[in-house]
DNA sequence: CTGAAAGCGCTTACAG
DNA sequence: CTGAAAGCGCTTACAG
């Protein structure tokens, strides 16, 4: 391996000014520094960012730990992280679970071991995980930023959409089409994004002077399938509504087929709104009206706080992450009242 | 920063016989190990990767390349890797293009990156490559794997789905469902694997004695968009076959949508089948007949060879990844001549 | 502008 | 079983 010391010996110089011309800084007189790149094409060096480290003391590197890369916004979320990181000649070390375990401890095990290859800042993405996780992560570490949730612990640390303002555009969205009565339909309001579309939906609606009961709540997979189920308890409950609310797009493709397999048709009879903007969302049928969300802005800001947390680096960063609403065919003004 | 010197200065032993126990290698006494274990929970010793990886001159880190992550495929990919990586104990960089430009330079300049962050062994997702892209980048560094696309210059260093079996299952299915005149729709044919996927669809069908012009072929932008394109195209130039094969799924689905703009339906007077069983196959309408695609275990065992390469690790790797077709609603046997 | 030297935190023959 | 020492490839005061 050829080594600056080689590169040095060849040039006729020090370690030191063989140093500096390669890394740009302090002075070096014109001849010396042409004399020493001379001798690193000759000998085809390349610098060892490992002995570069060691004296730095740094990698110049960040982690990040994903969950559950089935998620739509993982693809955006990775591919603004990775870039922004690139962008300010960083890299980034990527880790997501090993099993299908509970995904806190899976988290804490990743940020774990992240550290132990010396990442100079963390980021998680923390949709599934709770408060006291973050808690705990928080506490292991202190240049971590979280994605897809807030932190109470550490607001400034969490960068992630409001949700509620998504829930509020759709519940917007459905009144103003006449309709009263809702079913929201989620795979778990314990997960922070979930509680936030209901949140906002609720405000919007109850603001508008409706009862507690015009939005009737109903729990299913995260999936397609899930979401065919969920269509069919609403069937069976004998849902007066007429129109649903889900808080992800593939169980609102699930919602809409299993109303049809019940014989509702939507969006004449029953409306559905999805969330995500996903695939789902725009191959399903009727294409579903949904709420789009700026997953890779929320990324890009996420790594760049972190970059100016580990390193100082300015730059430009947003907190506030709006949704909107994109309207397509699976919602549409109430045709009939569904006498309940 | 508590370093493996503070640890063995605090129980009273050398260098050497830290490091040891702390890599358990190496024979100590039961009891010196004992007093250098409690030393390093007292100081909350953490061993640093960088001062490792100087003394062994390495990181025992992987990179991976992605130049798309658009992809679906690139999901299980990703995941894949980063696991079967972090099972070796091995952690993996990640790292995109950085514009919309050419990806044959940019894979190049990602892998020089990758090189100079001293990675051990780099994974390049080569769909978009070409083959002499592949050769320069192999003639960077030797320990590189191409995953989804053959290499010529060096087969062993390659992985990916046998996208001939995939073609000629698709004709297989059709073909047994009565049709006998095709369309196969593309986005470029200079991608190895839309070739390879016509390749084995016209081996079958001509296999079966049908002439040249049974097969036509169109290309369009691969997305949903491009597919609706496609079929508008094929509906104007009278095409008289009853059945369209395309090598991706969003571009099937489009397809179908053009189809049924035009006044076909689908899959009675044509059928469609796609390519990949991404989500737009699963919720477009009709849900699309669709090859599947092992993504997972093609990035499972290029990581594995890369990791007998770069550490000797031996594990059984598999080279043979064939494809499956998932039957759904877009396909049908022939009801009637189109009548061409 | 330049170079010798110390130091970054480990591992690993080697000698005892 | 144990420890002093050399070495991994850089950076960076410091003195000249």
């Amino acid at each position: 391996m050829v080594t600056l010391k080689d590169v040095a010996k060849r040039a006729g110089v020090g370690l030191a000014t063989a140093s500096r011309v390669i890394r740009e800084s302090g002075s070096v007189s014109v001849e010396t520094a042409e004399r020493v790149r001379a001798a690193i094409v000759d000998l085809q060096y390349r610098p060892s960012s490992i002995g570069r480290a060691m004296a730095r003391r740094s990698l110049d590197a960040l982690g990040i730990f994903v969950p559950d890369y089935a998620d739509t916004d993982v693809r955006c979320i990775l591919e603004a992280a990775s870039r922004e990181a690139r962008v300010a000649n960083r890299i980034m070390f990527v880790t997501g679970s090993r099993s299908d375990g509970p995904v806190g401890p899976e988290a804490i095990a990743a940020v774990q071991e992240l550290l132990d290859r010396d990442c100079d800042g963390i980021l998680v993405v923390a949709q599934n995980l709770e408060e006291s996780d973050l808690g705990k992560i928080a506490s292991m570490f202190e240049k971590v930023v979280f994605i897809d949730r807030p932190f109470a612990g550490n607001p400034d640390a969490a960068f992630h959409v409001a949700h509620q303002i998504g829930g509020r555009l759709a519940a917007e969205h459905l009144w103003s089409f006449g309709h009263r009565h809702f079913a929201f339909v989620t795979d778990s309001l314990l997960v922070w994004s979930n509680a936030a579309k209901l949140e906002g939906f609720r405000a919007e609606i109850f603001g508008r002077g409706a009862a507690r009961e015009s939005i009737e709540v109903f729990e299913s997979a995260p999936s397609y399938q899930g979401g065919c189920e969920s269509a069919i308890r609403i069937l069976e409950t004998g849902f007066g509504g007429t129109a649903v609310f889900c808080s992800d797009d593939s169980m609102a493709a699930g919602v809409a087929a299993g109303l049809r397999i019940g014989g509702v048709s939507v969006p004449d009879e029953i409306s559905v709104v999805g969330y995500g903007d996903s695939y789902a969302a725009r191959y399903c049928s009727p294409p579903l009206t949904t709420v789009a969300v700026p997953a890779a802005e929320v990324a890009q800001q996420a790594v760049r706080s972190l970059l100016r947390r580990c390193y100082g680096i300015q730059c430009v960063t947003e907190r506030e992450f709006s949704p909107c609403l994109v309207r397509r065919e699976s919602s549409s003004s109430t045709k009939s009242d569904r006498g309940s």
